[in-house]
DNA sequence: GTGAAAGCGCTAACAC
DNA sequence: GTGTTAGCGCTTTCAC
């Protein structure tokens, strides 16, 4: 391994002077630098990470870090559009990335630690939000540079967030079904203690209640990420007595498995049920029918969120602590009706 | 930032001995060492990870390399599964998983020069392999700790790979739609640089080749791992005047596409073409007609890559260079021949 | 402009 | 068992 030293001793000048050339110190002359560069160049050296680190107090290297269980993310496919838009705008910065995942509760307050304390990382990105999250309070106390893809709580109004306006974004949705005459609109939800299922309720029954129209407890079920999820709520939708004609769902590979569920049992979409989701990935233009979605800037999410994290990083002057990325209902065949319904 | 010295000092001890507790030295005693951890729980100490690699020089960090572009492979849901899989054994093994990406050839060589140089991690994975690919040179030529996920040309003979059987993969999907009865059977392949594409033409061809029935080179195209690859292939090929009445596609995405154009042409899948494609992501099971097609056991492979890398880096004996993830062919409707066609 | 020296936080001989 | 010392590869005062 060939380190500074062998690069000073090779062109007889002092090991602070190679380091000056590498971060291109001002007062350096021409001619040095460049036997130098040249030298570097013929010994093949590469600066030592962690040595740099380890003085300089900083690692060029953010966190991600994935909500637990992990697995449902990874299924979800518009987790690598997330990933991407991280990815990119990090390394444009120069800037690695550290995927981290916990198994259980503790571990994931030991890995962030770990992380945070021992120096590992600059700033960590936060996927999904819940309610009451003990990772946000921690690196709260800590003042360590975050962000959060998602919305916190009122409890931490001051974390950094970037996220979509999700009660709007829901509301639209129910709007656009309630524009296609229906009265009796169902919503199958995600876990309970994510903010994301919570506002996206929320819009909902906003949407409902100015429609003059009325939720029904039995027309809201909640479930995972999962598309198996989309299936079990789909079966006990349709074995009630009194059945919506239209479904908000809140994720496009649930509205998946709703619609597998729908097509087995010989029931059309959108004539039986109509159904709208979140998220666009390309499964929901891919699907039969086609499955109308929010789209909510997946990549424009990640590519933010990680903007906003280095600038953080780099002390730069941060305007708003919340950043809202705007998203778009795109209609498709599953959610408009030939014929209205009438209940 | 509390150290070790911090500790030493509230401990009323060596900064050594705490070293020692920290990594559990066998001969310290039992008291000091209560103490000593008792001592650091109350501050709140936690090595410093950059200083512990400079000395030890390891990093426990492993590297995965996106191949370029990234995009196609983000967009491809096989992906996530391959990434939990890596992620589910190293996080085990308790080494943190850095992800990088390059945009163009020699940015990829200076990224993997600085993490492999700069000590950054302590062994890289490769997603894809290209035919002459210079990353494998350059890892070869440092014997810096690697594995491949794919196959290396025989220019790498001593490159560590977890691979499927991609030849056999191929010939069984051909087989099967032979066995349907089919016998014009085309190819839309992927990236003619890589190896994969290579393996499953060769599968491909071999299988014809067993069965007496002939090649042509306009039934044989190829493109990208992306929908749109699919959807122009799909186009060329039903534009031919002597059209094959069965096709393997090298992907299921690209999959997707071919499915996707036939239905917007008005043909029926798979009466009027059979499809087989690889890779069994879930979208190929919610498609209409689901698609038939090879698992390859992408969470194994991540897995078991991540895994012979650990044995390598933790210089336990590794008894092959190259394992091989067994593959399966699901069939599904888009390639059962209700009436088998005669040519 | 360049060199000498100290130190980042940790580990690992070598003493005793 | 535990302390002392040197040093990992780098940056950064402080001299000159």
């Amino acid at each position: 391994m060939v380190t500074i030293k062998d690069i000073a001793k090779a062109a007889g000048v002092s090991p602070s002077t190679v380091s000056r050339v590498v971060s291109n110190h001002p007062r350096i002359s021409k001619e040095t630098s460049d036997k130098v560069k040249r030298i570097m160049e013929e010994m093949g050296y590469h600066p030592n990470v962690m040595a740099k680190s380890l003085v300089s107090k900083t690692t060029r290297t953010l966190a991600i870090l994935l909500p637990r269980p992990a697995e449902e993310m990874f299924q979800d496919f518009f987790f690598g559009e997330l990933l991407r838009g991280i990815l990119t705008q990090s390394t444009r910065a120069g800037y690695d990335m550290l995927l981290t995942a916990a198994t259980s509760e503790q571990d994931e307050i030991d890995t962030v630690a770990r992380l945070v304390l021992g120096r590992r990382v600059d700033g960590v990105i936060l996927l999904s939000s819940r309610v009451n999250d003990p990772l946000i309070d921690y690196l709260n106390e800590r003042d360590f540079p975050s962000v959060l893809i998602g919305r916190a709580d009122s409890s931490h109004e001051n974390m950094l967030c970037v996220d979509n306006d999700n009660v709007q974004a829901a509301f639209d949705a129910t709007r656009h079904l309630i524009s296609q005459g229906h009265e009796r609109i169902g919503f199958v939800s995600g876990p309970p203690n994510l903010t994301l299922s919570h506002d996206r309720m929320q819009g909902y029954l906003k949407a409902l209640e100015e429609a003059g129209l009325k939720a029904r407890s039995e027309w809201i079920v909640e479930g995972e990420f999962l598309q198996e999820s989309g299936y079990r709520a789909m079966s006990f939708i349709m074995s009630l007595p009194e059945r919506p004609t239209a479904l908000v769902v809140i994720d496009d590979v649930v509205a998946f498995g709703v619609l597998r569920g729908l097509t087995e049992l010989g029931y059309k979409v959108p004539k039986d049920l109509s159904i709208v989701s979140f998220n666009n990935i390309t499964l929901s233009e891919l699907a039969s029918p086609p499955i109308s979605s929010v789209d909510i800037g997946t990549y424009q999410l990640g590519y933010t969120a990680s903007q906003l994290l280095l600038r953080i990083i780099q002390e730069e002057p941060v305007h708003q602590r919340r950043i809202v990325i705007p998203h778009k209902l795109v209609v498709r065949d599953s959610s408009i009706s030939i014929a209205p319904k009438r209940s």
